[in-house]
Parts: structure tokens; sequence; C-alpha cells
DNA sequence: ATTGCAAGTTAATGTTATTAACATACGAGA
DNA sequence: TCTCGTATGTTAATAACATTAACTTGCAAT
């Protein structure tokens, strides 16, 4: 009758767990949530969660899983107007990450706690050298084309570029960046320091 | 009898509770405390406490207020031995910036946290801010002697070298310096990226 | 001395996470 | 088709917290 496999008594809970979990901070602006919250919203008592989580932290690992997705399709969507390995390519992935972190803040907020076990955070810093391996490509086919001669260091001037705009995008989500300067601007700041990272040797 | 004043009961509650409280974080590596064990640490009830703080947020924002003094300990320190305005000056602030946050990883997590009140929050953005303004003059200072052109845009150079600092600070703290790049070394990503910036129009 | 307020104490409340004990339905084999 | 085991849920129970209530104590000024 049902169009896909229903499992068990819920059918997905594990999957809809994750979703009202994402969706209840996205919703209240705050990865503050408690377990009995996400288990109202799939229509499930609270210890039904703990037969698919191990706990309320292993919850928000996997929500922290989508959120990695959602960077991705930030950047994929940014990648598909641009030439690859220009200087717009590079700048259209720092802008990308900005937006996420603007557009999505409790997300962001999340995708940087560290909690969680070793195996966890194993599984958390691969996705993490996925979204970054993006960007090293991106430098690495720009390099290639303008400063052949610098092509070896990708690896550094990627990990650079990376935390420049980590930090910025941070700052701006914590509110720093007006503390600082008035008129400071995100976008245009990690546009500068992109240029200047790239043009200096490493 | 006793060498200062002893005010109450307790002698001066609210300090040794702010003091305990942050021996605790450094103890246990993690900001996530609570006031029972703070109380029991100074030797009194938990609801002792809440005669000197609102709620545990404001005990822990007057931690913060701590860690700020220490990363302003950590920069004064760096200034002494170097000359002001020169470039060493510029990178000695940035290591000492580096080298709190591996030292403090605890504090300085608990740093960028943000959560407590509108105060709070206004608060803690001037503690900031006056750590920021040390960057700035050595900024400023630096640019009038060697690019006068630019000092106009102190400010935002200031800006960006400190989001530059901060998102290398973060991403070693969370580990994910090594996951990019192996051989990452964060305090030579730096001085490469400070010395980008400096040279770039802005 | 008396008395008022600041600063502590213990007891009580309410929220959460998590576990225990019990219930049920799906699917594999008899 | 019947039946049983296990995955998945449910409700009750536990424990750790934060926070508030109600009550106590002691310093300091009249």
């Amino acid at each position: 009758m049902n169009q896909s496999v229903t499992p068990y008594h819920h059918g997905d809970l594990r999957n809809c767990a994750i979703i009202a979990a994402a969706e209840l901070i996205e919703t209240i602006g705050s990865y503050d949530i408690t377990i009995a919250q996400v288990a109202k919203r799939v229509g499930v008592s609270s210890p039904a969660l703990y037969r698919h989580f191990k706990d309320k932290d292993a919850l928000l690992t996997a929500v922290r899983e989508l959120a990695h997705i959602g960077i991705m399709e930030y950047t994929t969507n940014a990648q598909e107007s641009v030439a690859p390995g220009t200087l717009a390519h590079i700048d259209a992935l720092g802008s990308a990450y900005l937006r996420f972190a603007m557009d999505k803040k409790a997300f962001f907020g999340l995708m940087w706690e560290n909690h969680g076990d070793a195996d966890e955070r194993r599984a958390e810093a691969r996705a993490k050298r996925t979204g970054f391996q993006v960007l090293h490509e991106a430098i690495e086919l720009y390099l290639r084309e303008q400063r052949p001669e610098s092509v070896e260091k990708s690896l550094q001037t990627a990990t650079l570029l990376w935390s420049t705009a980590h930090g910025i995008a941070t700052l701006q989500h914590n509110r720093l960046l007006d503390t600082f300067d008035q008129n400071a601007n995100a976008e245009s700041m990690l546009r500068t320091a992109t240029r200047a990272i790239l043009k200096v040797e490493m």
C-alpha cells in the first residue's frame, strides 16, 4: 500500500528525527534543542529516539552531517555559473561559504561545536575535508594556469584561504565584524584577502 | 583579623566563584561545568551563588571576562620585546593570540560562545574591541612608517588580519588544520597571511 | 540591644537526559 | 498459516541540573 518500504512501526524514524531536529533548529534559530521537542515533532515518545541514537549528541552529529550537505549544496550551486579555475570561481566558493554562515546561522554554529566521541569526530573530519577539497581543487587549477611555479603550494594556499574565510564568517556570525569596523563588509574582505593570498609567495 | 575586608559570611564569594569556575574549566578542559561543581569547590551551597549571579550564564560571562584579561596578558607580554610598529610587533601579537588559543583551549572555546543577555553581550563586545585596538594601533603605526598611503585603511587591514588570525586559531583549536594539511603550521600560516595582507591594496 | 538587609542554608520544583520494564508488530522459518 | 524472536515503541522511574522558596544568621548602623 505504502509507496516505499514501511520498515517498522514508524517507518523511518531515524531520518525523520534528524530532519525534525534540523527544522527545529532552523525554526528557533538555536541548536539548543531537547530530545523531547524532537520526539514531539515526529509524534513519538522521547525514549523511542534512543533506539536510533546513542544519545542526544549522536542526533546532533547526524544533524551536523546534514549541515555539511547543505554547505556542499551552496558551493555546488556557486560553481555552476563560473569557469573552473578562475579567480571568479574561488570568489564564488568563498562567497557561498559566507552566505551559508549567515543564511543558516544555527547550523553554522552547530557545525563547529566539537562534541561527540572519537568515531563521530572522525566522520565529521572526513565530511569537512570533502568540502575543503572543492576549494583546494579550484585553487590548484587557478595556480596551474596563473602561477604555475606555485602549484606545489596549492595545499598551503587552500588551507590559509579556508582559514581566512572561516575567520571572517565566524566573526560576522558573532556580530564582531561590526563591532570592530562599522563599515566592514565580509564579502569584500574575503575578496581582498583572496587576492592578497593568491599573489604572495607561500 | 583578616588581612583584607571580610565583607560577609564567606568573604568574597563572587570572585572566588569566578576563579573556581575558571580553575574547574581549565582542569576538566571543558566549559561544560555545573553550578554544583563550582559551589562545592568554593565550599558553599549551590543557591548561594545565585546571590551573586543572575544565573549560570552570568557566571560564565564573568569567566569570559577573565579569559579576556588572560588574552590581554598574553599580548602585553608579547609586546615587551618588540619595537612598536614593526612587522615583528604585529607578528608577536598574532603569535600570542595563537598561543593563547592552544594553551587555554577551554577558555578560548568559551570566549566565542555567544550566550548571555544584551547587556552581557555589550560588555563582552567592549572587551573584545579593547583587545582589537591593540592590533589596530600596531598596524596603524606600521602603515604610517612603511606605507603611509595606506594608513587610512588601517582599520580595514586590522579587521581582516584579526579575522585571519581568528580563523587559523579556530581551525587549529578544532584540530582541522591537521585534517586539511598534515604539515600545516599555524604560526607560519599567520606570518604568511600577515605579509600578504599588509602588502595588498585594501 | 535591636533591627534590617545581605548572604547563606536546606527543601522543593520543574526540566532534561537517560534507563528500565513492558508491549507490539513484522518477517523468517516451521 | 502459525509462531516466535527481535527491532521498535510505550510508559514509568531515575538522576542530574538549574533555579526558586522559605527560612536562618550575622554584620552594621541607630
